[in-house]
DNA sequence: CTGAAAGCGCTAACAT
DNA sequence: ATGTTAGCGCTTTCAG
């Protein structure tokens, strides 16, 4: 019996005496510094084996004057979207040394102090979409707190990293063109989210008729329900829960898919394989990786020029969209 | 003009010589404490405001003894599985005031350490599956820093959350028996994550042939390629992943399921939909919400008794499993 | 209602 | 190689 369990978390102090040196010693043990005896060391390791110790960050945080932290700013976790551009995030910047904390605005009432609160627990932070305004964005840049803006309308001075759309999208608008659709819906808030705005205008040129909606499966459900009464030749939608949710009212409505009316998504979800929906596949992964390695980047050098950019997105042409000849690829 | 921006944080000293008062009333002032006037308050809020101030958590936090943070053990984000549960915790732990530190281990060599030092960021911290083994979950419990464990079997005297296998995955061997299935083989791997065991186990009945795989789609779709050169009546794979890249290579091998073979997974996953897959349904957000709410109980207080509690899951039909008359539910 | 001062747990000079 | 000591930024008695 090496004596009681201890209840309470050992600080430093009780290290140092348990091990008969100081609490200097013990920092300099516990963290593999050169100068220690391999003796003194292992008494020392001992010793915090012993009381159980495991040291705060906070006080060391403090005297570092660093959090070796960084934050991750995101509308939701829902869909596979967000969530593989948070792990592509945290890998990253667990790579590079850092902890990451996670703040889900959706459905928060406070998100300001949620997100004022955030930047005084890190060293730095991603925020997507518009979680916050640019005016929040602009003041938590002033105070030199490093930041990096994904798939948002950049501002100025801080670094911006972001997903082509609007081209894309295009192409997707030609794609159907060519399948010789005519009448068009898109299915979602040109004046929501960035973008969407991008892919709207990229598909401007079909001359859609516009049906706002939400961003999830039931709102496309509920609002493909509306459309599908006077079912047009295409319906392009803002995302692919969007798109789904229209083949799910498609289903129930007795329609076929695209021999009554063609659909498109946008994001390329593991669904969307298993639907054969015609989207456009995104790098979420290396989204949240930039963001992560530009941040590190800019905390290790405050004073490098901002950097945009843009990460190229792909159609992937499946069966929703109309019928191709079978010498087409269907993925 | 009211001078320059500042360039570096300004800490409470600046803000308080600013506003002509000590730290004290700053600090205050700041949170809305009742001893001060108003007077004083709107001043100091003038300072901070100018200044940009930002207070830092970690002097807060030292000296509030708690950090007002929880963290998050998890394998990976891939699958919606994953992502679905850390919402669920994000959003209760938010609610109940506390920021939230993600770690996901998957491919990190250094996990135990990387744990650790979690482990001196927060409060208390959840743990899914065999992220930790045994013996770093008792000595962080032996600290007496509050955890919960989900999806993982217990370990003596510390909170655990699961959903129920067994049970629900013999019900799901007996739909299958029922449908005249006679030849069945297990994807998976009945030795690795707990969950998989209980699912595995609740379907011995069926005397399934064992081929261990990994738990993603790649590792199934490959695992199934082997499997279908001699088809059985019927494939239960651990999870949804491994049951969607078995549709893959049925498709590939011009096989119709449930046709030429029924296919099972678990998770019921969104893509499980729209693949036409039967599946188990999990209560995941339940999950992250639950293991968050009780990590709080526990930290209010430590005392408390350990909880455990399995919450339970649907079996959901659809097509893939066998042909069923019109009346069964397909949803 | 406000201020002075003592920590919170740790690191990092600076001594020795 | 080890010890002393001064903070890091904030909250909180304790006085006034």
């Amino acid at each position: 019996m090496a004596g009681m369990k201890a209840l309470t978390k050992a600080t430093i102090y009780e290290v140092a005496r348990r091990a008969g040196v100081s609490i200097a010693t013990v920092s300099r043990a516990l963290r593999d510094s050169e100068l220690v005896t391999e003796e003194t060391r292992a008494r020392v390791r001992a010793a915090a084996d012993e009381l159980h110790f495991m040291p705060s960050r906070l006080g060391r945080s403090l005297a570092e004057g660093r959090h070796a932290a960084n934050g991750i700013v995101f509308p939701d976790l829902v869909g596979p979207y967000y969530a593989e551009v948070v792990l592509g995030y945290e890998a990253t910047a667990a790579e590079l040394g850092s902890s990451v904390l996670i703040l889900a605005t959706h459905g928060r009432r406070d998100t300001v102090a949620a997100v004022q609160d955030l930047a005084g627990r890190v060293d730095g932070m991603a925020i997507m979409q518009q979680t916050v305004d640019d005016g929040v964005v602009a003041k938590i840049a002033a105070v030199g707190l490093p930041l990096v803006l994904i798939a948002r309308p950049p501002v100025a001075g801080v670094d911006t990293i972001r997903t082509r759309n609007e081209r894309t999208a295009a192409a997707l608008a030609d794609h159907l063109l060519a399948h010789g659709h005519r009448r068009f819906v898109f299915l979602g808030d040109p004046a929501g989210a960035p973008d969407v705005q991008g892919r709207y205008t990229g598909v401007r040129k079909t001359e859609p008729t516009v049906v706002r909606c939400g961003l999830d499966l039931d709102s496309g459900r509920a609002a493909a329900q509306a459309v599908l009464a006077d079912p047009p030749d295409a319906i392009i939608c803002a995302n692919d829960e969007v798109a789904l949710g229209v083949h799910l009212a498609a289903e129930q409505a007795g329609l076929s898919i695209p021999g009554d009316v063609a659909v498109t998504g946008w994001d390329d979800l593991l669904a969307a394989r298993f639907a054969g929906l015609t989207t456009a596949g995104q790098p979420m992964r290396s989204l949240g990786a930039t963001a992560a390695r530009w941040l590190h980047e800019r905390i290790q050098d405050p004073g490098r020029a901002p950097r945009r950019r843009v990460l190229d997105t792909q159609l992937v042409i499946r069966r929703s969209c109309g019928t191709h000849p079978p010498e087409v690829r269907q993925p």
